[in-house]
DNA sequence: ACCTCGTCCTGGTTGC
DNA sequence: TGCAACCAGGACGAGG
């Protein structure tokens, strides 16, 4: 296991960086790995941004944000296992140094990450595209994910993981939710009733605030920018504890693959109904 | 349009 | 104890 950065993680990390960043100057900006800013030059994106100003650091699903006061942003994704820190450490992917004289590392052992310069014009729709609604925000809503989830055949946890449906879950808090929702994460989209999408509505944001309150998942050696580490990890009700017994019902967690990704569950309370075909 | 699968990548774990 | 095979998964592109 390692730290996945979702929607809780990422917040965490914008929390602790907009204050020590917001106002200052990149002095300096060093890029160590080319892949990271792939396909663009490596130089080109460090030019760039080296002199500008970070006015606000910012959060859109899995997103990092950081508005420039050149009107350029630079919008980082972490991926698998990238993250910031202010101390030096392995792995490290690019620098930034400040005018305060601190020192912001990126570092990304899978290397999976990227880091992307967008012009002021260019960011929204970049962002559209990519991400549906925030889901903590007021544009996601139960007949938006009623809608969303009604013309696919595909897996609901499939569905789920789908940044188009809805912006920053990943593959613990999908599991989460839909443990919440005694949903089955093998159910067809389409096949939920409306209180189903109502259930899972409403946890998908109990399980994401629960997240950010404990300040996302620590596993394994990942800490926040502070050094810090979050708890949530504490609260898992399924994730990575197959044949652990589920919190509701003692039954014992069970282990299955949904589209590639390993997948926990409780079989008495999240059940196929009888009748229903699972998807793929 | 939708769906599934392979790819990217490294380090930790597992199995012989 | 050594070492290779396997596993983790977010986003994206290919192919059905």
């Amino acid at each position: 296991m390692s730290l996945v950065p979702e929607l809780p993680e990422v917040e965490t990390i914008r929390a602790q960086l907009a204050p020590r960043l917001e106002g200052r100057t990149l002095v300096r900006v060093e890029i160590l790995d080319p892949r990271l800013t792939r396909p663009h030059d490596l130089f080109e994106v460090a030019e760039e941004l080296e002199g500008d100003r970070v006015l606000v650091v910012e959060r859109r699903g899995k997103y990092l944000l950081f508005r420039l006061e050149s009107g350029l942003a630079l919008l980082v994704h972490l991926r698998m296992t990238g993250g910031f820190g202010f101390s030096p450490t392995s792995h490290e992917r690019a620098v930034l140094e400040l005018d305060d004289g601190s020192r912001l590392a990126y570092r990304d052992v899978r290397r999976f990450g990227t880091w992307l310069v967008l012009e002021a014009d260019e960011l929204e729709p970049y962002l559209a595209a990519k991400n549906g609604p925030e889901p903590l925000g007021s544009r996601f809503t139960s007949a938006w994910l009623a809608g969303r989830l009604g013309h696919r055949r595909a897996p609901l946890k499939a569905v789920l993981l789908d940044q188009r449906v809805v912006a920053g879950l990943g593959n613990i808090y999908a599991d989460e939710a839909l443990w919440r929702a005694r949903l089955n994460p093998l159910r067809r989209a389409d096949d939920l009733a409306d209180d189903e999408v109502r259930r899972l509505h409403r946890v998908i944001r109990t399980a994401l605030q629960v997240g950010i309150e404990r300040q996302g998942s620590t596993l394994r050696d990942y800490t926040a920018p502070d050094g810090s580490s979050g708890s949530m990890q504490e609260e898992f009700r399924v994730y990575g504890r197959d044949g652990l017994p589920c919190p509701r019902c003692r039954a014992p967690i069970a282990k299955t693959r949904v589209s590639g990704r390993g997948s926990w569950f409780c079989p008495r309370c999240q059940p196929l109904p009888s009748g229903s075909t699972p998807s793929s």
